[in-house]
DNA sequence: CCGAAAATCCACCGTTCGGTGGATGCCGCC
DNA sequence: GGCGGCATCCACCGAACGGTGGATTTTCGG
């Protein structure tokens, strides 16, 4: 990254394009090297012009930008990808990220959080709009609820029941955990037995789910 | 926001306040109203000068900066909280957040990028590091890819077989779920083995994790 | 109108679970 | 030394689970 970060354009309003473009030409650091109006022509455009950055639109007739992001993220040397929209649905961002986008942006960013935008992510870094940061950790902190009831359960459990309740929230049976464990099928179901009674469960199935929500793998 | 934004400084290190408050002070729409040496001075600092962000270390005396912020947050006019620290173990990160910070910063921040997230925060926007958001997106891909593989393993069940999945993942038994959608107890052995062959799976405690994964609560 | 898929139920059977009432040996702590 | 917690095992039992091989009715699309 050594000189001018090289930024390729997608998006399929011609308008958005040369506003965009017009904007990001007059910042220092970065250079529009190519535009695309839809996917297909996003990715040989990448191969033509070797971007940096790529800012990807999602709606787009033929190939659509996750498609595309996926695409280009297949790459050899891949161009870092900013997903710029207005629609900042779960499904759109979960998509996104799982595509290998280093960011996603609303279209209500302003110009200068654009350019810095894509001087962070030139740089590696990761960038996410307020609104879909806030998302991300809210929907973390609501696990780490989850996570947290359950460990402290247990937490009440002896070292060998913690393992049969791993074993158990992989969907063991007693005998298989048993030959895993190395001991006497009895015992398994004793120590079962004695997980139910302190956490107070009916079922191996509520076991399961529990040590699931602490994050046992 | 109209004016100026008052900041409370919150560092058991002397010398960490005064370069944090030289820096701060020379930027422009920030005062540094008070500084706290631990927790406890934290709030009592916080209820004398009503500031509107708080620069908050996590290892302290006395009371630590977890529970100052948790304090903070349940306050009538709470402060944003900043949670500027040297480690970012996943314990912090998670019990920051659920404390109600607004931010959580590394400090090997630069002092221009804390002015910044000092201005977002103030202006109700959240802020992380780059590093946490990384480690943010990473584990939300992860389980969304826990997520569409479970829900498309549960798409080949019609929608009987799916309320039967959706109890097993409560940890009801038959009984429990012929008497919930009022069949009998044979009916929910032909649905759950149907369930069984059609996910291959061997158990119910297995349909309960998958569904689990699915989100279906 | 017919066929396929879905939902409902039956009887029967072997397996798995979970509980009861024990017993033994080991370890750490007061 | 003794006491409690932990881990290990036994026998026995009833309940829950899962599979097999049926059967019936409804529903929906071609």
């Amino acid at each position: 990254m050594a000189g001018v970060i090289r930024v390729l354009l997608v998006d399929d309003d011609a308008l958005v394009r040369a506003g965009l473009s017009m904007m990001l030409d007059g910042a220092a650091g970065i250079t529009v090297v190519a535009e695309a109006a839809d996917g297909q022509e996003a990715i040989t455009a990448t191969d033509a012009h070797a971007p940096d950055v790529v800012l990807m639109d999602l709606r787009m007739p033929r190939v659509d930008g996750i498609t595309a992001t996926r695409r280009l993220r297949a790459r050899a040397r891949p161009p870092e990808v900013i997903v710029l929209t207005t629609f900042d649905t779960d499904e759109n961002v979960l998509h996104a990220l799982r595509a290998g986008a280093a960011g996603f942006l609303l279209k209500d960013t302003s110009p200068p959080q654009i350019v810095e935008a894509i001087t962070r992510v030139a740089a590696g870094d990761p960038i996410l709009s307020p609104r879909i940061t806030r998302r991300l950790m809210d929907r973390t902190v609501a696990q780490a609820g989850a996570y947290e009831r359950a460990r402290a359960a247990l937490a009440a459990l002896t070292p060998r029941e913690h393992e049969v309740a791993l074993a158990i929230a992989r969907g063991r049976t007693n005998a298989d955990i048993a030959a895993d464990l190395v001991m006497g099928i009895t015992t398994v179901k004793a120590h079962v037995s004695s997980i139910l009674t302190k956490l107070g469960l009916d079922n191996r199935t509520q076991i399961a789910l529990l040590a699931h929500d602490a994050g046992l793998t």
